[in-house]
DNA sequence: GCCTGATGCTCAAACGTTTCAGCACTTCCT
DNA sequence: AGGAAGTGCTGAAACGTTTGAGCATCAGGC
């Protein structure tokens, strides 16, 4: 029907297609019949503007269909209303898992609901990854950062907190009180895990199989772990083996808990995916789980179901880590000096097959 | 040396810290002592700029950490640097696996490499969905977008095709000739699984879990599996169940075809998750995977390798997907005008446990 | 000596937005 | 009547970038 032009310079008004001009607030204004700066005014619900004005300026931007140019308010804002998420390599062993798919579910709703856009900065390449977020950061592209680091003393981490740049870190930074930071409690997580294994199972001789200990998760993890067992009023044989959160990690830490405890009775490993690896090991030692070995994992995010057993793990809400961090980002970028806090979110046991036989959903 | 007064009245020269005033082209021109257009031009290999200029442009850009505003470059350019990867709440299955994770990682590994950024739009409620999307693409914050749909007629992606803005498709979409899209060879794959089943394991009665018919996916799924069996030189039965890829359409299309077919050798899941499902139908009805009944699935996003047994999956390359996408995006951008083509990336079939014993690693 | 062409830069304008000062007009108060 | 205050808008400027036109300067050819 109509000829696509593209750039066109013969047809005059295009009201629908392919190719057409985007609107400006100047188109607004001249259907209207005020200035553009009126119908910036407008829009932002200026007290100077009058009733009638802004009415029907809303009008013609609906009928228009009128979005500003993200450029133009950036340029003119001096930061661009966009938040970046960055994932520095370090967390390597995050890809793969929903995990990160999760939280940025819940950053892009939360970025929905401000009217903002989630620009993201994964960098598999050791190489390119400072020059990456790095660039994003410096051309002004986000006006804020959430970032999903785990080591300890990643330097990247307190370098862009020392940028001035808003910024909300996931996970516990105890070493960097003067950044904000939404986290989970894995301490309570870990007790709750293992106490679950000592007072619903009364199970007393049990091992952990912690993640690398640069990680503050790992420690806080470990940490849980310890102090549900030295609580425990009678007498416990806890064994650690240390891992790096992946599933050969899992059956190493494994045997060298068979190797190391006589009588093991049950196995708490810092995720699910060392859990499964541990679950491997005492599989080929012949070793039943939970009969002959309890096993408890952490995480949630999608491995412990698809196991056999089913593992009893601890969840970690992501979805909800990722739209607090956005929340508390836009409050950062609004108040231009929020305090500095640190949430904590709260965990949830979730009890499956692998720790024994109680409140097991049964395959019909 | 040059003052630097911008947002803190006290303090005169700040060479680093936070709150410090981003470099602008301008910051170049006065070290260097040339104007900023010529600087612009410098940094842009300009053939009408001095080579010294040239040098010492540079030289001042390094040495001050210049990154050049993505809004004022996008703002006269008329177009963003960056590029949109939109995931439609239509393909909700895919949230929980790691395939949109894979796909994002081979984005960003492209946008690096080209100098943009990646902006995502997730969108998990249905309502806000049109808004968020179209908001970014109206806005012009992205230079183009990437498309990880999979529902056929999907109203959103037609929309799109049509504003005229550049847009790669991941999947196939031979309804949508005139878009451009990046998907792998299901028919071959799904081939590839049924013949294996086939050949190299002698089975001859074999039923399909297909997904939901509506998804170009399913279908090509299932024409795969339909190909193999009519082509197959001994009589052969095949069986369909029609699903949605979730576990319980697999639970429920193994009893389907259990019910329906006498001697059933074998089940191919159209993908991981349903061939999960129906691997608990099988077991609930006490019969052994392989032994009694094979089981073949398809994705290998992760499931599959921790099922017991490991399930015989079809591998889909999803990062290699994303950077595909990604690389034939940016060829549209900077062409303006390019080709239409449908790139269809092979497939490689990953052979585990669950089609028998042939070829599987075995647990030390 | 003058034209031609090349070289190396500067200037101005433009992209779309927001904001601030200011103008014109009305209304109210004394 | 005359000033003050309020109302509703306009115009200009600015954010940082790129680019085409234009202005010098200089080398070489006749």
């Amino acid at each position: 029907m109509t000829p696509v032009e593209q750039v066109n310079k013969t047809s005059k008004a295009q009201p629908s297609g392919p190719g057409r001009a985007p609107v400006t607030l100047r188109d607004i204004a001249s259907v209207v019949g005020v200035s553009p700066s009126a119908v910036s005014m407008a829009l932002a619900d200026h007290p100077r503007i009058g009733r009638a004005t802004k009415e029907a300026v809303r009008a013609a931007a609906r009928e228009l269909g009128y979005v500003a140019n993200s450029a133009g308010r950036a340029l003119r804002a001096g930061r661009s209303t966009s938040i970046a998420v960055v994932v520095p390599n370090t967390a390597q062993h995050v890809f793969g898992h929903p995990y990160f798919m999760q939280l940025l579910v819940g950053v892009t709703s939360s970025a929905n609901a401000h009217d903002s856009t989630v620009l993201i900065s994964t960098n598999p390449d050791q190489h390119h990854e400072v020059a990456a977020y790095d660039r994003i950061l410096r051309s002004q592209a986000a006006g804020g950062a959430i970032i999903a680091s785990a080591a300890i003393n990643d330097p990247n981490v307190s370098r862009m907190v020392d940028t001035g740049l808003p910024v909300v870190l996931i996970g516990r930074y105890p070493h960097l009180p003067q950044a904000v930071s939404v986290g989970v409690d894995d301490v309570a997580g870990a007790a709750a895990a293992t106490g679950h294994l000592l007072s619903d199972h009364g199970l007393r001789r049990i091992g952990h199989i912690s993640g690398p200990l640069e990680h503050q998760t790992a420690l806080d993890r470990y940490e849980g772990f310890r102090a549900a067992m030295t609580q425990c009023p009678e007498p416990c044989v806890q064994g650690l083996a240390i891992g790096d959160f992946s599933e050969q990690a899992g059956r190493d830490g494994a045997a060298q808990l068979l190797d190391g405890m006589s009588g093991l009775q049950a196995i708490f490993a810092a995720n699910d995916e060392m859990a499964y690896g541990a679950l491997l090991e005492l599989r080929s030692r012949g070793l039943r789980v939970p009969q002959d070995v309890a096993l408890v994992g952490y995480d949630d995010f999608g491995v412990s179901r698809l196991t056999t057993p089913t593992l009893t793990t601890v969840r970690v809400p992501a979805e909800d880590l990722g739209w607090q961090a956005a929340e508390r980002l836009f409050g950062l970028i609004d108040a231009a000096a929020g305090e500095v806090t640190h949430s904590v979110l709260p965990i949830e046991l979730v009890p499956r097959e692998s720790c024994g036989t109680h409140s097991v959903p049964s395959v019909p």
